[in-house]
DNA sequence: ATTTGACATTAACGTTACGTAAAAGTATAT
DNA sequence: ATATACTTTTACGTAACGTTAATGTCAAAT
């Protein structure tokens, strides 16, 4: 099916306005320009828009969904799997909005009290958004904590095999790790072997496995006091040892 | 509790720019400028802030915001009441967004088929309230449009029995009602057991199942050409005789 | 007593994602 | 052949701030 400027915006209910000027900045090109000039756009782009939208819906700025769909690493089922993860969130925090709304009213009639805090829940998911931006280096951990608290929701919702075989895994990495430790070296094949396991063993928690979030969950086992520990318990410097070996891994090493 | 720029730009989660710029364009003045033209915020202004970040979350332009909260008849509870109805609506709304993105998954697995008009369903709000308000009388034809989209969600979270159970309906209900065309009578037995059938199969979708949603559904199969193309597929007319049949179910044949 | 660092002020230009209007060419129907 | 319903590019306008600059204030530490 072939679409001209209008039926594509008709169809995606938006303005014409808007096709062509994401023409303009190159992020979404008609499939072919008809000998009069006019735009005139196929399945491709139909599909094409629909991810742009979805990215929209989000609040992801044009730049920025340029710069992801326009990827050639761009896998679109994944990226789906994460709006819809996405969207979830959204509806619990509009269901936090509700909650909040409901507080006001009864507070309105004298029914319950509200901490100015209370007042503002709900609101606040563009500061985690900016700080996210802002402090570069805390992003990582910060994505640790996360990934941390969607691994318990997801470990919750896991199959008995599943969790075995998970188990297992978890066991192969620390065995694996403690021997890589004892030839010194992180780049060697054994660490390497750790690190790679380790990625395993993430692609149970993570949806969307990537190398800067894996780098970052490193660093962060050397920060956390909590991580520290459990991986430095037989051997103090495991943890740092660990890190090491997955930058290298990743190819997140600054200093090799 | 009084408040300086920062501080209560911190606890609403906003920065101090936008503060100074509500107070530039009239929309949230400080109670008071202290000796060294520091803004002062106190309780009002708090409540009032959160009022305006409701109106703001609703995608309300500060303009109209501030014609709204600053007309004497401003009823706050009355507003809040809205807002929680909008903040409903908009949580339904990205419902049917997560249901297109389950759907636009499946179909780019291969398991399903998507229109292009389905692609952009759930992102075109206004149109949808433009269009409800209009066509009163279609809203009824929307409703089955909108269980529709549940099933479609319900079919994707179904475990493997359940699903071999709703085969084994679905089968059930085509059967009869191949057998209860033949008499041509839809009061008839077979045709009230076959709308009987049909309602089990229904509560497989359905959380809540009401006569007026099932027969608002019987309608649909008739309306819709993928629908009526299904039930006719052996006996052209077999859609109609099952609204019938439906309608005379769930006692809302109005002509009977 | 002053210096530092975190706060505050106004002023003014920049940015994003379009809306809107102008001037002009194209397709189809009557 | 003219109306009307499209299309094109060009270009200026707008909303809601972000950002930077230049400057003033305050509490704590030196």
């Amino acid at each position: 099916m072939e679409y001209t400027v209008q039926e594509l915006a008709k169809l995606a209910g938006v303005s014409t306005r808007t096709l062509r000027y994401y023409d303009e900045i190159d992020i979404l090109k008609p499939a072919r320009i008809n000998s009069s000039g006019y735009r005139i756009y196929g399945q491709k782009e139909v599909d094409k828009l629909q991810q742009i939208m979805f990215y929209r819906e989000l609040g992801v700025s044009l730049g920025q969904i340029k710069e992801i769909i326009c990827d050639p690493n761009f896998d679109v089922i994944q990226a789906l799997k994460r709006h819809r993860k996405e969207l979830l969130e959204k509806r619990q925090q509009i269901d936090l909005l509700i909650s909040n709304v409901e507080k006001t009213i009864a507070e309105k009639e004298g029914k319950i009290v509200m901490t100015d805090k209370e007042k503002f829940e709900g609101f606040k998911k563009k500061l985690v958004e900016e700080n996210e931006k802002k402090y570069g280096k805390e992003v990582r951990e910060k994505y640790g904590e996360d990934a941390l608290e969607k691994a318990n929701q997801k470990v919750l919702s896991m199959s008995q095999e599943q969790y075995e075989e998970l188990e297992r895994l978890t066991k192969e990495v620390l065995n694996t790790l403690d021997a890589a430790f004892k030839t010194g070296d992180p780049a060697g094949e054994l660490a390497q072997k750790a690190a790679d396991l380790h990625r395993q063993w993430l692609s149970f928690y993570w949806d969307d496995y990537s190398k800067e979030a894996h780098a970052g969950l490193a660093q962060m086992y050397v920060d956390d006091p909590r991580f520290r520990a459990y991986y430095d318990r037989k051997q103090p410097g495991t943890a740092e040892f660990f890190r090491d070996a997955i930058l290298i891994y990743t190819g997140k090493n600054h200093r090799a």
